[in-house]
DNA sequence: GATGAATGAGGATTCATTCAT
DNA sequence: TATGAATGAATCCTCATTCAT
C-alpha cells in the first residue's frame, strides 16, 4: 500500500504520478517499467517517489488494485436485472467489459498484462491468475442450475472457454472494427450495428455450443 | 538474419548457442532476457556473439522463426486425411499442437509470450500476432464451402474464437491434468482418458456452437 | 549536545528516543546506523530530530556520554573497600565491569565500538580512545606505590595491558561460558565456579607477572 | 574471488586498483566502503570494476586474503631457530607482526577491522574473528608440553590473553614512541633501545604470570 | 574468425538534512 | 514546537554494444 504520504498529496499531483505510472506499466512489463521514467516524467525528485510507496512493487500493487476496484464499480453501476438468463448476463458482461477496457485502457492494460507476464515478483503472479477464472466457474455452475448450460458439460472447462474469449474480445473487436470503419472513439464503435451483430454471433455460438440439448 | 559466421560454426557449438538462448528467451521478456547470461553460459565471448547476429534482436527474430518453422514441420509430418471432417480436422490440429508444444516447450514458450509481450520491438510485435489467424480463417472458409460450419457465421470470427481457444488450451490442460494426476510427464498425461474427454467437450461445444443447423 | 527542545520533552518519549538510538548504534557503525530508521522506529517526525539534536553527530556524542557517565554511576555506587590490595580492586572493577556490560549491553557496545570504528567524525575518535586508559595508568601508580606492582614495570604499558584485557575479558567470557553451559541469561553466568576461576587465573597472571618481586 | 580479467591486467594497473582498494576498505568500514570513490580514483569504468570482481564482497575477500598470505610470507622469511623456548618465540612473533604491520599497513588494518566489524556479510564475520586464536591457543598448549607454560593454566584463556596484547600492541608502541621521538619512520623506531625494553616488559609480565612455577 | 576488456548509461533504493506550514 | 514532504546525491550492480588485438 502507497504510504500516508501519498494520500495526502495534492489531488492534481497524486493523479498525475497515477496516471504516469499506469502509462509506464502500460507499455512496459514490470521489470522494464521504470520508476526513474515515472519521476523524470512527473517532475518530482527520485527520493520522493520511495516516501510515497515503499517500492516498486508497491507501486504495482496499487494501480493493479485501482484497476479491479474501477471495474468493480464501473460494472457495478450498471448493473442489469439479476433474473436474466446466463447467457444474456454473460452478454451484458461482455459488453460492459469490453466498454470499461475503452473508456480506462490502461488501467485494463496492466491488470491484462499481470495474468500473463511471467516476469513478476512470484506472489503477485499467483494472485493475477485466479480472479476472473473462479469468476466465470461460478456463473457456469449458476447457468447449469438455472438449466441455460447443458450440466453434462464439465463446468471448469465451459469457464475456461469464457475467460478465455472474452478477455481477448474486446482487442479483437476494436482491431477489427477500427480497421472496417476508420479512426473513431472506442466507446461509439461499440453502438455500431456491426459491433451487436458480431457480439450476437459470439453469444449464439457459445449458447448454441453449450445450452441444454432437449 | 544471423550471419554467415554462425551458420558456419560446429554444429554441436550452433545447436548449444540456440539451446541456451531458447531457454533464455522462454523464461524471461525480451528486455529481461540477456545476451550476457546467454553467452556465460554458452562459454563463448561476448564479441564472438556479435559476430555471429547483429544483435539482440536479431537472435530473437531468428528464435522466431525457429520456432514456427519447428511447429509447420512437426504438423506436416503427422499430418492426417485431408478429406476428414472440417472440427475433426480441428480437433486433430489441436491435439497435435499440444503435444507439439509438450516436446518442444521452450520454442512454444517464446512464439507464445511474443504474441502477448507489448515490450517487442515495434516491427515485431505485428508479425508475431498474425500466423495463425490467418491459418483459422482459412480453415473456417474451406469448413462453410463443405457444409460443416454454418455460413451465416462470420468467418473472421469464427477464426478468433478457434486461435484463443486453441492457443490456450494447452496450458490450461496441463495444469489441470497435473493437479489431478500428480507430476507426471506431460505427453502421457494427453493419452489418458480425461484429456480425451475433456477434448470432446470442446470439439463439442465449437460443433454444436458453429456447425451447420438445418 | 542535544537542544533544550530535547530536555523538555515527556521523560518516557525522549527514554524511548534514547533506547532507540542505542538499539541503532548498538547494531550498526557510525556511518551504518540510520537517522530515519531511528525516527520510523520511535514514531516521531523526521523534521522533530532535528529539533532535537543538531545532527547525527550530536546524537551521538550524547549516548557516548549517556554510556559513560551511567558506567560511572554503577561502578561508583559499588565501590569496594579503599584500602583492598591493587589486583583485589582490579578484579573488582573487572567483575563489576562486565556486570555493567550485561545489564547495559547496547550502552557499552556503542562506547566500544567507538573505540576501534575509524570511520568517525575524526574528534570523536581520539577522545574516545583515551578514558579507561588514563583510568588505568593511575591505578598502576597508586598500585607501584604501595608496592602491589614491580615499579621497574613502565606504568603506561602496564595500563596498557589492563586495558587491553578487561575491555575483551567480557566478551570473551560470555562467548566461552555460554559454549559450554547452553543459552542462560549472562549475568548469572558469571556467578559460576568456572566463571570465578577463570577470573582467579586471568588475575594470577597478571599478579605474577607484575607484582612485586622479593 | 577475482575473475581471470582482473589477472590479466596490466600489473601497474592491476596494482593501483588493489591499492586504491586497500586504501578505501583501510579508512572505511564494509558497509562505508564505496566501489563508486574506488573507481573514480583508478580511472576506470564502473562496469569495468565488475569485469574485474564478481562484486563487492569478492574484492574484499581478495584483500583479506592478500593480507594473510602477504603476512605469512613475512614471517615465513624470517623464521627463527624453532628450537627456541615459547616466550622467546612469541617474542620474535610479537616483533614480526608489529614490523609487518608497519611495512604494511594498510594490509593489516583491513584484516583487523574484520575482526572487529560487526557490520560484515554473515559469514565473513565468523571466518575474520577465528584465525588468530586458533593458532595461539596451539602455541599455548605446545608451550605447557615444553614445560614453558604453567600446566595449571587454563590454555584458551592464555590464548585469549596473548592475542589480544600482541594484536594491539602494535599501534599502542606505534602512538607512544611516534609521541616521545617525533615523526620518524615507524619501522626504524622499533629497533631503538626504548621499544627493545617495552618488549622486554611485556614478555617478562606474560612470562612470569605464565611461567612454570617450581 | 575469435577474443574479452572497456564502456557509461541505466536500474532500484536509502540517506541526512532542510524548510514551509 | 512539531510536522513531514521534498530533495538529490550516493549506494551497488547489470546491461548491450564496441573495438583493438
Amino acid at each position: 500500500m502507497p504510504k500516508e504520504t501519498f494520500f495526502n498529496l495534492p489531488e492534481e499531483k497524486r493523479q498525475r504520478i497515477i496516471d504516469l505510472a499506469l502509462a509506464e506499466f502500460a507499455e512496459n512489463d514490470y521489470d522494464t517499467a521504470s520508476i526513474s521514467r515515472i519521476v523524470a516524467q512527473a517532475g518530482i525528485a527520485k527520493g520522493s517517489f520511495y516516501q510515497y510507496f515503499e517500492n516498486k512493487e508497491d507501486l504495482y500493487n496499487y494501480l493493479l488494485a485501482l484497476g479491479t476496484e474501477a471495474k468493480a464499480q464501473f460494472l457495478g453501476s450498471n448493473a442489469p436485472d439479476p433474473q436474466m438468463g446466463t447467457f444474456a448476463y454473460i452478454r451484458w458482461l461482455s459488453e460492459a467489459g469490453i466498454k470499461f477496457e475503452l473508456s480506462r485502457p490502461k488501467l485494463s492494460q496492466i491488470g491484462y498484462r499481470a495474468a500473463r507476464s511471467g516476469t513478476l515478483p512470484a506472489d503477485l503472479q499467483a494472485r493475477a491468475r485466479v480472479g476472473a477464472a473462479v469468476f466465470f466457474r461460478q456463473l457456469v455452475e449458476q447457468g447449469q442450475a438455472k438449466g441455460d448450460i447443458n450440466s453434462e458439460i464439465d463446468p471448469d472447462l465451459a469457464a475456461f472457454v469464457f475467460n478465455v474469449i472474452f478477455s481477448e474480445l474486446g482487442g479483437y473487436l476494436l482491431n477489427r472494427l477500427q480497421d472496417e470503419a476508420g479512426l473513431e472513439d472506442g466507446r461509439s464503435l461499440f453502438e455500431t450495428a456491426e459491433a451487436k451483430q458480431l457480439f450476437d454471433q459470439i453469444l449464439h455460438i457459445l449458447e448454441f455450443g453449450m445450452g441444454a440439448r432437449e
